[in-house]
DNA sequence: TAGATTGTTAATCGATTAACAATC
DNA sequence: TAGATTGTTAATCGATTAACAATC
């Protein structure tokens, strides 16, 4: 299936998948079916049959799923075989527990440079990381072309944040400000992490 | 409507609501249309009517929605005005990060305590927030009866520990770890907040 | 071959959008 | 009153589930 015409709800599922035939991996399973991976799951075989045949027949009939096949293939799909690199923009509590803790190899990304404006931490290095001046940010687009921004700087420059990466060619922004960006007309897909609207949420649902 | 046929889909919008409102209400203001409130959060008219009816017809005819009324009605629904206690098991890299940078309080959450294994924590505060041993938990949560549990713990220990946490009365769990609880037969809701298939989302759809 | 399990089509279910009468 | 905008029903659209022929 044409990769456009897969529905974000389907998207949103292939991590979980990824995570759990993982496990089978790692824990040596050599094959697994959908029935059988749905129950683990909680979902319905149908449902795994229907959303993996949206990237092609990964199955055998009679067989099931070939693990190491299946890993592959959705490490294909997610891109995590692609060698991205990411910058981070804000090395304040947010981009420092990013930078010490997030792996960001299991997502196949290298984080290559933080930006922060807070001259202290210009030239520090956090968890093997060069802090670079914000001021640097466009040349070292334009030298190194990274494909993803961590944004975790203050709300109030996140907006102009953005648009200043995308018309230096960033691929895609890891959003963790509250605010929602608006990049009208600019081909950059926006993934945001929202703390608070999963508390929320969890707040409505007690 | 009763609140449990309320689909999770509106409910997964309800925070976005109260950002947008809110937004408005401090803007000063004092009424707005659904139509105007689409155009803002790129939705349509007819759903945000749909979703806000679902509890309630808090509008007027020819008149649209009265901020400050809607505010505190979406606050209400959220639970933000219950005045709730949160605990969070792990005080290492995440743990700290979110005790001391997280709004718990926007959240109309009060984090009251964290609870660790590792000895030279024990006794210290962070951002005012005491850390004590894991093994007064259960005292503690006889004592004081917080509702939310915010698990940032190694994934290794999450579930044994969702269990200990809902035996003891905890009303949600908040989630951090990359594992699924399995709860069965326990009425207690878990939300997950999940990084890592955030990352890989945004790769795929790069 | 017989059994298992996929890939895929059809049926069902749920969510979103459109339309409009009610009413402020 | 006339204009605006809701609340709500009906129509559409999309996603999930069920069913089963294909095939390993």
């Amino acid at each position: 299936m044409d990769k456009s015409k897969v529905s974000m709800a389907v998207v949103r599922r292939l991590p979980r998948y990824y995570r759990y035939i993982l496990e089978l991996s790692d824990a040596g399973v050599d094959r697994v079916s959908s029935s059988s991976l749905a129950e683990k799951m909680g979902l319905t075989a149908s449902q795994i049959r229907q959303d993996l045949n949206c990237f092609g027949g990964f199955g055998q009939q009679g067989y099931g799923y070939n693990v190491a096949n299946l890993t592959q293939e959705l490490a294909s799909i997610l891109g995590l075989d692609q060698g991205r690199k990411a910058i981070i923009i804000g090395a304040g509590n947010m981009g420092r527990a990013l930078i010490n803790n997030f792996n960001f190899r299991k997502c196949g990304v290298a984080l290559t440079c933080a930006f922060d404006t807070e001259t202290s931490l210009i030239g520090a290095h956090i968890n093997g990381v060069l802090v670079r001046h914000v001021d640097e940010l466009d040349g070292f687009q334009k030298q190194y072309k990274p494909e993803i921004a961590v944004l975790t700087m203050p709300k109030s420059a996140a907006q102009r944040m953005g648009e200043r990466l995308c018309k230096n060619g960033i691929k895609g922004l890891w959003n963790f400000t509250t605010v929602d960006l608006h990049l009208e007309g600019i081909d950059v897909p926006v993934e945001n992490v929202r703390f608070m609207e999963s508390l929320m949420i969890l707040s409505y649902r007690l």
